[in-house]
RNA sequence: GGGGUAGUAGUCUAGCUUGGUCAUGAUUCGUGGUUCGGGACCACGAGGUCGUCGGUUCAAAUCCGACCUACCCCA
């Protein structure tokens, strides 16, 4: 692929930002939305190495805790979809169907899983047969679609989507429940890879996911001041256990259906990491999901091609050896025009090699997320490389925690709300729920499960009785 | 869900009002050369089903209709 030259002083993140996220997905090489169905893009190679070092994350996490990957066929049949009443409810005004093989109509329609729920529970109804097989882990990651009747947008809002989903079946309750402390567990690893910090909110019982007895948001805030969800874990009971029948004999001989879990979050990721990052000279990548950690510029002058060349490729070597994904940009192109280039596309660390780094002994290296320039010894590059990147890395997590913490604020009245996420007293009722949604033209995302709020001395913003929780509201994206 | 605006080369764009002549320019891409510490320059060359399908007409990028796609506003 060519590269792409481009204005990017006509992006200004804070000015538009939705603008600019449109613009930008595609200059710094992430995917290509000319695709010809509505919310289906491409992922181009340099966007779906970032994916895919992403899904590494989740492979390691979730294989290191006992889960097991498998992969589901993408096409459901309609009879067992339908079996859930709730869940069909929340899925079928955007499921694709295919109700054709070649010419002829088919006895049962099939459709394409929109989640993978009604694909695997036939099959653990088979599978689980005793305690012995409890608790089962499993997860997959796969493209599921959904058919999005609103506006579309990279990464964000898409109709195939490419997630991870883990199912598990529990015992009981408690089982059940743990796992929900592992999966946050996960999360919390997970996240730091990805420098991002989220926040983790029960919805409330209408705004849950259809078929759950509860439902954890993952939720991150746009710049826009919208939040996003990139991600939930779902506790069903036996919601799903008893209409597909996954039952075990316990150590009594009594049949006991099982009780399950999900966990999922989606491409939004990668949205969410150009989003939160992301300034006006493009994308910033975390280290550890950035494809090039580290860009060698040569920077050629007459008389010294060949040095330069040279030491460029031995300095390409040492960094690979030291377990950097490093990158030569031997193009054609002229240095500043590379610089440019590979801001755009996020790169953490530039490594500039000219003939006066060459006469000092030094590599000049420049940080993506600080713009900070520093001259690094030429012998001592493969071992400050990699801390270099790791302070990065935990910088650019505490500058997104930061700004997570300013754009939420506390208020006592529905009036004059400011463009952030808002926290105030609610008494339980849905009644008041609904009223506040309205009032506000916001969605509540729920209580916050990690701190405990105090509801001491506060009041329900609609009926102003004591409250029972503090709750969350935002634009939702 | 309701309404609106748009679609011309990989990208941006002129032309459309008032149908007809070589579809404009920049960028990009290719070749050769001079260059290279923040977006180089010169020379030559390449690139188009004017979103798709249909209609009106002697003649459609231009007028009409439907569809697709993108974007905007409202619920």
């Amino acid at each position: 692929m060519v590269a792409v030259i481009c204005d990017v002083t006509s992006m200004k993140k804070g000015e538009d930002f939705s603008e600019w996220y449109n613009e930008i997905v595609e200059l710094a090489g992430l995917t290509d939305k000319r695709y010809p169905v509505k919310g289906m893009n491409v992922w181009t190679p340099y966007g779906w190495r970032i994916m895919r070092l992403i899904d590494g994350y989740i492979r390691e996490n979730l294989d290191s805790t006992g889960h097991q990957e498998v992969c589901f066929p993408l096409l459901i049949p309609e009879s067992e979809f339908s079996k859930e009443k709730d869940h069909i409810k929340g899925f079928d005004s955007e499921v694709f169907w295919v109700t054709h093989a070649g010419l002829n109509p088919l006895d049962v329609r099939l459709l394409l899983r929109p989640t993978s729920e009604t694909a695997m529970y036939p099959m653990f109804s088979v599978w689980v047969r005793s305690h012995a097989d409890l608790p089962l882990k499993l997860y997959q990651i796969v493209n599921v679609f959904r058919y999005e009747t609103k506006m579309t947008r990279a990464f964000i809002r898409v109709r195939e989507i490419h997630f991870f989903e883990s199912h598990t079946c529990h015992a009981d309750e408690a089982g059940a429940e743990e796992q929900i402390r592992e999966n946050l567990e996960i999360l919390e690893r997970f996240s730091r890879h990805l420098c991002l910090p989220y926040l983790l909110l029960k919805r409330t019982d209408w705004d849950k996911f259809p078929g759950a007895h509860y439902t954890i948001g993952i939720d991150i805030l746009l710049p826009s001041g919208r939040s996003l969800q990139i991600g939930s874990i779902h506790q069903y009971l036996e919601n799903f256990s008893r209409p597909y029948d996954i039952r075990y004999e316990d150590e009594k001989g009594d049949h006991k259906y099982v009780h399950q879990t999900t966990f999922g979050m989606s491409e939004r990721l990668v949205g969410s990491i150009i989003a939160v990052h992301g300034d006006d000279k493009g994308i910033i990548l975390p280290p550890d999901i950035a494809p090039y950690q580290a860009v060698i510029v040569p920077i050629p002058a007459k008389g010294s091609l060949e040095v330069v060349n040279r030491e460029s490729e031995a300095l390409m070597e040492e960094l690979t050896r030291a377990g950097i994904r490093a990158h030569i940009d031997s193009s054609d192109l002229r240095p500043g025009n590379k610089f440019y280039y590979w801001e755009l596309r996020g790169v953490p660390l530039r490594l500039e090699l000219g003939p006066r780094d060459i006469e000092k002994g030094v590599v000049t290296a420049a940080r993506r997320d600080t713009s900070e320039r520093v001259q690094i010894p030429r012998d001592k590059v493969a071992e400050e490389i990699p801390s270099i990147l790791d302070k990065i890395s935990e910088q650019m997590f505490q500058r997104a925690e930061q700004e997570l913490g300013k754009n939420i604020v506390e208020v006592g009245s529905l009036n004059d709300l400011p463009d952030k996420m808002v926290r105030l007293g609610w008494c339980g009722s849905e009644e008041c729920g609904r009223e506040i949604e309205t009032a506000t033209d916001r969605n509540i995302l729920g209580t916050s499960i990690e701190e405990k709020d105090t509801i001491h001395g506060k009041k329900c913003v609609v009926c102003g009785k004591e409250p029972a929780s503090m709750i969350y509201i935002a634009k939702q994206l």
